[in-house]
DNA sequence: TTGTATGCGTTATCAC
DNA sequence: GTGATAACGCATACAA
């Protein structure tokens, strides 16, 4: 492997002209520079990123640390949070105009993964988490270590950067739109898995809001496609059926939906997060959009913000949810212009 | 940032015996082993993988490189390769057993890419590519300065590890079933951007099995779904229409299936590749699988067999593609058990 | 079983 | 403008 040494042997400066060059100093004469360039091209030298951090005590790379739900690895489509791919996506645009790089992990929740992620602090320089991975001492934990920002569904970290989404105005939206729209009065609720907060608080505000119309025992699934078809395939075994099946996110929705579908069976279906799916599937799910590229975006950016001043005062980011009518719940398939895309950029 | 110095006399050991203990070396005694362990966890001690880089000359980290197709950021769920997404998984997957991290990086084709990947081999023990990223020539150099592996529609790059698709069997088995078994005679190509290689080659081979029936000239997008729907609409205008759209992947296959529903207008259409999305749609797409996971699998299993011997000779993987029948072709709607996840495990 | 000392490839602080 | 040289934090060969 090729080291500033034989560069600098080569085009006859010493190292630290070298040095200079990589980094467009303007402290060395134009033909060193020129001459430098011409031997860096010519070898292919590039510098270690090792070395580098070690020196400038910084690595240029930030994690993103997702959880992957449920399911075996042989169904990973079905199963996967297809929710997270929008965040990776807009997490990697913001880092794009930077230098830094992202690594990505995903894993089970569990004990094993957050030694992982306690060790893999060791490879960047902050830290992309979302809320459900560690309990709220270990992060913080973590944070007194290493820039983190906690991507969350409302709940608010002390003295930790946050950025959340408004669950619980979203959710009183959808149940208000189902008892004052439609009426229906038998609402299912397929619920998410239970160490989750954002599951924990959806179903939660929503039993709130539905003002007793939500059935008990409610139905919980893994935020998996495949648990809200076997949620689908209780409900198909009960007469009579609800008038609405309210689920925790899409992915389950989609799921209930598919099977319904499959048996023939008529019964209205909706969402939660907006997942690029859910505008795909006939009808159109009806969801609460979490302004997930917002969401991304603005994670991105306050890490990097508290990566460059670690004193910053702990900040909390609190993102609107909106209603996404669709047809699934029962309103008419307007097939309108898709409301996606006209989110705000933050 | 605490380092082993400080493990070290706090235990009142050498840093050589922190060394050992962290790496679990059985030539240090119980006792002080432990004493060191309960220091570590005390302290909250994390080794700074920049320095175990630098002295091990190896940074465990593996980079996968992707690119980023078309439309503007603000569109990213319409844009952004779904199909790359499934391949980030899986090799997030194999990545899992082992201790090294993965770097994600995105990118628009072009100069500026290339650079920017060139200098992020700094940062990474090995590089997995997308074959369109760069040309042939310098994908070489890059191999030579770094481990690489290539993922590959078809295309054989000597003297480099290529996990490829059998693009030219699927693209025959579809061409030849709305051929011999819809019987349509009015073909429509809708094509992948002219730099992807993957997107010739379906082109090329379609128009070779499709023995005259597909219409000239062809449309081209971007592999974005809103380029299908552009598609879609300047088929509108046109009449007679063809008896069916094929499409050089699955999302402008969606946005063309989608165009035409809202003009409702009924014509078959098909797509490639097999998305997550693919079978959610209504009706169900009929497309070409490519066995992503098995992708996925195969080049990150490559690359970390590279990492680990140098010296391998090169080795291509062409793995199959299936004809995956659903309803968009014109085939009755069957809504059976569904394909997916009888992929076998490689 | 443990400690000492050197090297890993950069950057940055000095002198010149 | 340029060149020595000292960190940077860890692994490891070699001594003890």
């Amino acid at each position: 492997m090729l080291t500033v040494y034989e560069v600098a042997d080569l085009a006859g400066v010493s190292i630290a002209t070298v040095s200079r060059v990589i980094h467009g100093s303007r402290l060395v004469h134009p033909d060193t520079r020129d001459r430098v360039l011409a031997i860096i091209e010519e070898v292919g030298f590039v510098p270690d990123a090792s070395a580098q951090g070690l020196s400038r005590r910084r690595k240029d790379v930030v994690g993103l640390v997702a959880l992957d739900r449920g399911g075996d690895e042989i169904d990973i489509e079905t199963t996967s949070p297809l929710f997270h791919d929008e965040l990776v996506h807009s997490v990697e645009a913001v880092l794009r105009g930077t230098d830094l790089s992202l690594l990505l992990t995903l894993g089970r929740a569990g004990e094993g993964f957050q030694r992982r992620i306690w060790s893999l602090s060791g490879k960047v320089d902050g830290l992309l988490l979302t809320e459900e991975i560690m309990p709220a001492d270990r992060l913080l934990a973590l944070a007194r270590r290493i820039p983190v920002v906690v991507i969350a569904g409302q709940r608010r970290e002390a003295g930790l950067d946050v950025v959340a989404v408004d669950n619980r105005s979203g959710v009183r939206a959808l149940a208000s739109h189902l008892i004052k729209e439609h009426d229906y009065r038998r609402i299912c609720f397929v619920a998410g898995p239970e160490d989750s907060p954002d599951a924990g608080e959806r179903l939660a505000e929503f039993r709130r809001a539905a003002a007793g119309r939500m059935l008990d025992p409610v139905l919980t699934g893994d935020f998996s496609e495949a648990s809200g078809s076997a949620a689908a395939r209780v409900l198909l075994r009960q007469h009579p059926r609800p008038d609405v099946v309210a689920c925790a996110n899409d992915q389950m929705a989609i799921g209930v939906l598919r099977q319904f579908q499959q048996a023939r069976v008529n019964v209205p279906v909706t969402g939660f997060d907006d997942i690029y799916a859910a505008r795909l599937v006939r009808p159109g799910l009806t969801t609460v959009r979490q302004p997930l590229r917002s969401l991304g975006r603005a994670a991105a950016r306050r890490l990097l913000a508290r990566i460059d001043d670690r004193a910053l005062p702990a900040l909390t980011q609190v993102l609107p949810t909106t209603l996404v009518l669709r047809a699934s719940c029962g309103c008419p398939d307007t097939e309108g212009p898709d409301p996606r895309g006209t989110e705000p950029v933050i």
